[in-house]
DNA sequence: GCAAGCCTGACC
DNA sequence: GGTCAGGCTTGC
């Protein structure tokens, strides 16, 4: 992704990149001494993190959206109301990774983690500290999960007509209210707005049904294609040495404001909306016609 | 000064 | 309840 920061925004994809690394390096085995250096990123006490993730195995990997959970081993000979989650949100600029303990750490590392006799371990890297981590009872994860919406790629027909159904406010905020939907960033609704033609600021619960429908593929589509290039963009992202030019996705609108549309060539604009800068071609995405 | 995700709190 | 502004943070 041609971004300015140089960074992997961790959308979706980039997510979904992270759990399956997760699933293939770390499933199965043994947390040991855990190390937290800004308690910042920790929800609660970092002690209680450290002392409460130490000692067990990862059981499983899962997603919802853009948030991840661990699932340990239970102490006290497996009894499951003793089950721990680990958490993790990246953020913006938060990565997860697996490195030779000996290996230096990297600027910006927060916690590490040991796994299994302590040669490897898991690293948290957050330049901008909005990522967390948090270990939790299943009962406190079912509350985080169950805030977020149908996981973007697997939302159905119904599900989303009906979610839209009263909505005032404008489809791009929408789109990214993870209550509505579990797993959008700026950069994913520009792009499915785009291929959806439909405007930024047109109020959610005015698109017509067809519509509707157009941009539910849409989202699968640009999500789905994502997926797909990040998995190769984060193997560069991985082995690059400062090389640039790695996140070569096609953005057809996103941090393009003022070049062409790459269907008719109009200069694409760029409005915030709630707070956000919105990319959109004027030509494409026509203004919808009532206005409010 | 701007970019981002997520949480909080104010407003109708 | 829905909606939106503000704050956090740092590298460019």
């Amino acid at each position: 992704m041609p971004l300015a920061t140089g960074f992997v925004m961790p959308e979706l994809p980039e997510v979904e990149t992270v759990l399956r690394g997760l699933k293939q390096r770390v499933v199965g085995r043994w947390l040991g001494a855990a190390e937290v250096f800004h308690p910042q990123i920790i929800v609660g006490s970092p002690d209680d993190f450290v002392r409460e993730v130490s000692g067990h195995r990862v059981l499983g990997a899962w997603r919802k959206g853009k948030a991840i959970a661990l699932e340990l081993s239970a102490l006290n000979g497996g009894d499951a109301a003793e089950r721990r989650y680990m958490l993790v949100r990246l953020g913006m600029t938060g990565q997860l990774t697996v490195h030779a303990s000996a290996e230096p750490l990297e600027s910006h590392t927060h916690a590490r983690l040991a796994l299994d006799d302590g040669r490897e371990e898991i690293r948290y890297r957050d330049a901008r500290r909005f990522g967390r981590l948090r270990c939790c009872t299943r009962e406190e994860l079912d509350k985080v999960f169950g805030r977020l919406g149908p996981d973007a790629p697997e939302i159905s027909r119904d599900e989303f007509l009906n979610s839209l159904r009263g909505r005032r406010g404008a489809i791009k905020s929408w789109l990214m209210n993870q209550q509505m939907l579990a797993g959008l960033g700026n950069i994913y609704a520009d792009e499915a707005l785009y291929l959806a033609r439909i405007h930024p600021l047109t109020p959610a619960g005015r698109i017509p049904a067809l519509l509707a429908e157009r941009l539910r593929r849409a989202v699968k589509k640009v999500l789905q294609q994502a997926v797909e290039r990040q998995g190769t963009s984060f193997r560069d992202y991985i082995n690059l040495n400062g090389e640039p030019g790695n996140y070569s996705m096609r953005l057809r609108v996103y941090q393009r404001t003022g070049k062409p549309c790459r269907r008719c060539h109009t200069p694409i604009k760029r409005v915030i909306v709630a707070g956000r800068s919105s990319h959109f071609c004027p030509h494409c995405q026509p203004r919808p016609r009532c206005r409010r």
